[in-house]
DNA sequence: CGAAGCGTTGAAAATAATCAAGTCATGTGG
DNA sequence: CCACATGACTTGATTATTTTCAACGCTTCG
C-alpha cells in the first residue's frame, strides 16, 4: 500500500518535504477494520491518532442511557483524534467504521515530534480543530431552530459536499458515497428512526431523491436546497 | 486599571515572565462595554483578541431568519475570539455586552508574535479550544436528546459551576452571577422564552431554584440535580 | 405617569416521539 | 437451493411534548 501517497493527500500533511514524510512514513502502522467493528470506545485513553486511507468510521457520542448522537463522519485523507491525543486526554467520541477501512495509525508521540519540529502544522492543525468547531456550532444552531425536515435536507447537502460523487450519467445526481442506515441519518440530525424514514420516504415519492437501502442519491439538488431553507412550495 | 494583573490571572498567560508580561501590557488596548453594546458582529473580520477584565459577554449565532442561539457566556479572565484571529477569518459568531464591561483588546499581529515566541501558549490556546469543542460536543448531544426542563437543569448546574457565587448564608445556595433574561436562557438550551419560563417557574414554586428578573439562585442543588439526570421524583 | 422590557399563564395547534405491526432485502446454514 | 433468521426500512394510530398565540401583570426607567 501507499503509504507516503496517503499521507501526502492529507491536506494536513501536503507541505511537508520528501524527507519529512519518509520519516512518518517509516513511523506509521496500518490497521484494517471490519464494517461495524470499533476503533476507540469514548473514554479510553487517546494513545493514537489516525488517518483514513479508505473507508469510513462513524464518530459519535453516547449518552449514559445508551442514546447516540453523531458528531461527524471521517472519509478517506482525513485526519483524527489528534486532539484528544495531544491534550493526553481520552477519546471523547467513539469511532466505528461503517465499512471494511483501512487506516494509517501513529503514536502520540510520534506525531507530538513532528508538531514541535514543525510549528506550522501544528498551526494548521488548529485550522483544522477550529473548522470541525464552526461546523458544530451550526449543526448546533440547525438543531436548535430548525424542524426535522430542514435539519435532515442539510444533512444530505452537506454530506453531498463531503463525500458527494457526481453521477456519470449528466444529470445532477449525487451519490452518497457512505453508507448509512435510517438510524444513522437520525442520530446525525438529532430526530428518531422514524421521522427520518417518513421524511426521505416523502422525498423519495415526490423525486427529490432516491432513499435506498443504505444508500442515498440526491436527484432533485434545487428542491432539496428549497426544503434546507424552509422555502418549500 | 491593573492591566498587568488582569493579564496574569488568565490561565493561558500565568506561565509568562515579568517581561514578557509588560510586553503583552504595552501593546494592551483597553476597551468600555455599556450593557447591551455590540462588540463584533457575525461575519465581521476577526481582526482583534479580547480578554474580559470585568462583566460578561454573550456570543450567539444568528440564523437567516434571525432566530439566535447562544454559543456560550464569557465572563471575567477568559480570553475570546482568539481562533477567528489567528485564522484570519472573519467571527463566527456575534458578541454581546450582558452588563457594563471591561476589556482589554490586542490587534492580531501583537498576540501572532507572541504565539510564535512562545509555541507552549499556542499550544495550551489549543487546548482550551478543544475543551470548547468538547463541551459544545456535550451541549449538542444534550439538545439532541434531552427533554427541554433537563437540558435547563443541566444549564443552570452549569451556569453554576461557571460564574456561581455561594451564599454567604451558610446553606448550599448558588447565586448565578450572569444576568440573563428567560430569553437568553431559551436561546441558551434550544427552547422558546415561554417553556423556560413555565419550567423556571415550576422549580420555583417547589422550591428548588428562586428565579427572579434577570437573576438565579439555585436553593436545592440536589433536587436540581435529579431534574438533570432525568430522576426527578 | 407612561412606555418599554421582562415575565407569566392558559388554551389551541403543531410537531415529533412512541408503539405496534408489518414488508422487503440479504445472507446463512441445512 | 430453499427456508428462515436478521437487519433495514415503512407506515398507521396514538400520545406526549413543545410551540404558538394571546392576554395580562409587574418593574424599571426616562
Amino acid at each position: 500500500m501507499d503509504v507516503a501517497g496517503v499521507i501526502r493527500r492529507c491536506s494536513l500533511f501536503e507541505r511537508l518535504s520528501d524527507e519529512e514524510v519518509a520519516d512518518l512514513t517509516s513511523s506509521t502502522r496500518i490497521r484494517e477494520l471490519d464494517a461495524g467493528e470499533v476503533l476507540f470506545v469514548q473514554g479510553e485513553p487517546a494513545d493514537w491518532v489516525y488517518l483514513v486511507a479508505t473507508g469510513q468510521l462513524r464518530l459519535s457520542k453516547i449518552t449514559s442511557d445508551g442514546e447516540q448522537v453523531i458528531v461527524s463522519f471521517v472519509v478517506a485523507e482525513q485526519l483524527f483524534a489528534v486532539v484528544a491525543a495531544m491534550q493526553r486526554t481520552t477519546y471523547p467520541v467513539t469511532a466505528e467504521a461503517l465499512v471494511n477501512s483501512t487506516l494509517l495509525e501513529w503514536g502520540r508521540g510520534d506525531l507530538g515530534e513532528l508538531f514541535t519540529r514543525h510549528p506550522h502544522i501544528a498551526f494548521e492543525a488548529v485550522q483544522v480543530v477550529s473548522g470541525r468547531m464552526r461546523q458544530l456550532q451550526e449543526r448546533f444552531r440547525d438543531l436548535a431552530t430548525l424542524p426535522v425536515s430542514q435539519r435532515l435536507a442539510r444533512a444530505l447537502l452537506q454530506l453531498g459536499e463531503q463525500t458527494g460523487r457526481r453521477d456519470e450519467s449528466g444529470d445532477g445526481r449525487v451519490h452518497l458515497e457512505l453508507s448509512l442506515t435510517r438510524q444513522d441519518l437520525a442520530e446525525l440530525t438529532g430526530t428518531t428512526l422514524y421521522t427520518a424514514s417518513r421524511v426521505l420516504s416523502k422525498w423519495d415519492a415526490s423525486g427529490i431523491i432516491e432513499a435506498g437501502r443504505r444508500s442515498i442519491v440526491l436527484v432533485d439538488l434545487e428542491r432539496l436546497d428549497r426544503e434546507a431553507t424552509g422555502d418549500a412550495e
